[in-house]
DNA sequence: ATAAGTTTAATTGTATCCAAAACACCTCTA
DNA sequence: TAGAGGTGTTTTGGATACAATTAAACTTAT
């Protein structure tokens, strides 16, 4: 697995609220990395007992982590029948650029008026290190960079609550781009990135927010195309039109 | 307790997304009421034992529904310590109002454009109820429905991720005037919520933002003007000021 | 051979059990 | 008398055991 030195993104805090004490810490993070990576594709059952030999401990803990991503909406758990790795619909999607568009543009003037030279200087770091990525061809580490990127910049603001929202939504946005994107078109393309922050450097607010609107629709446009249901809705459907084709081919 | 009809407020979906089945459900909300309604203290220990016994069942079931409030942000979980009703700091107060006005704001283009007559005669209700049980020195239900305006108002943009994360916003809201203000104050004076109900029926976007932004400033200023630690730093500065004091007596 | 019904296996939900940590009380000492 | 140290109790963290539900395999009858 990709061994990263920086967590950057992650469920808001480290020091995690409950009473996680490090070794389910790190099954957290090993399973969140893997779902929002897409090692395991939208849908990929999650059984306790497999999960819990893979870490070595028991299913408690297991469970624990379990219903700390079905919190995340990182994965479903229907009862009686385990966990699996969510499969956000296209609504759901459409929902979660759409409160991605609220949070990130509306936030956009706390984070202007908080921009420290440092503040950026962190910010042109993760862009340089994105495009490397990018042109190195590893579109994992690039996915994961934009994402970064969008949490540290909304990050400046200072509002822990509101970065823990975006965060969580970054990670959903990686669910419906696994689910429904082109891997390569998902990535934000060109570092458009870089412009946003000569924006913000020049105090431009509403500039800011119109790129970060334009910029999230463009991101979501390249992904939810696809219109209709994924795989769900199966049946009926398929054996529907295979009824039409066998019609036209006699 | 208050036998409550309309769970208009009440974490997202109630067809919830972890295993719950209808049992832990159950303990859940009534967890859940007793904190946002503060029939229990901000700080007060919550033992699995004592849960347990209360709900005849076993500390299983309470450690789940006591792990689903944590990451709801209503309880807090030290370890080996256990849980207790969550006590927000002053930053995490402003914190929480911040992020409000950033989504209830925000949100309010997509409310206007989606506002139907039906929607809009819901919130009237709404109102009706709250100034009723504000006439009749009912706060607690007072509180209740304010809340459930404001998350009903959002509602009407139809998109459930912004919906859920402000019906967390306003549970801890509840939190933080139960730890800072006083209860009296709390609720939203004179049913200003039917103002925004006119402005938003005439279409008009940037005057329902307008009165939202400065809605939600006159309910922070109300609450959260105590500035300094609530009981916490406590043992330090309480001996401090008793020999300040014994200093001037003599 | 297919479809329904029944039995078997696998997986989850819940309770109980044991170990470790925190807390309270009590004693002993300076 | 105040403080340090130690013992016992309470409470939490985690694993195991058992019950309940679902999914799968197999049988049987049409």
């Amino acid at each position: 697995m990709g061994k990263r030195t920086s967590p950057e993104l992650e469920s808001g805090r480290n020091d995690n609220g409950l009473g996680g004490n490090g070794r389910d810490e790190t099954i957290y993070r090993n399973l969140f990395t893997a779902i929002v990576e897409n090692h395991l594709a939208p849908g990929t059952k999650l059984p306790e007992d497999t999960l819990a030999e893979t870490y070595g401990v028991s299913r408690t803990s297991i469970r624990k982590v379990l219903q700390r991503l079905t919190h995340e909406r990182l994965v479903d758990v229907r009862l009686n029948r385990g966990a699996s790795v969510a499969q956000p619909s296209v609504g759901e999607a459409r929902d979660i650029f759409s409160a991605r568009r609220v949070i990130e543009c509306g936030a956009i003037p706390l984070v202007v008026s908080k921009a420290t030279p440092a503040a950026l200087d962190g910010l042109r770091d993760l862009v340089r290190r994105e495009t490397a990525a990018q042109e190195r061809g590893d579109w994992r580490e690039s996915i994961y960079l934009s994402g970064a990127f969008h949490v540290a910049l909304i990050g400046i603001a200072g509002n822990e609550t509101l970065t823990d929202f975006l965060t969580q939504l970054v990670s959903r946005s990686s669910l419906a781009i696994a689910t429904y994107g082109s891997p390569q078109t998902a990535s934000c393309r060109h570092s458009e990135h870089d412009d946003v922050i000569t924006i913000i450097a020049g105090g431009d607010v509403e500039g800011a927010m119109q790129w970060m609107d334009r910029h999230l629709r463009d991101v979501e446009r390249t992904v939810v195309f696809a219109e209709e249901e994924p795989a769900a809705a199966d049946l009926k459907k398929i054996l529907e039109e295979v009824a039409q084709r066998r019609t036209k081919l006699r």
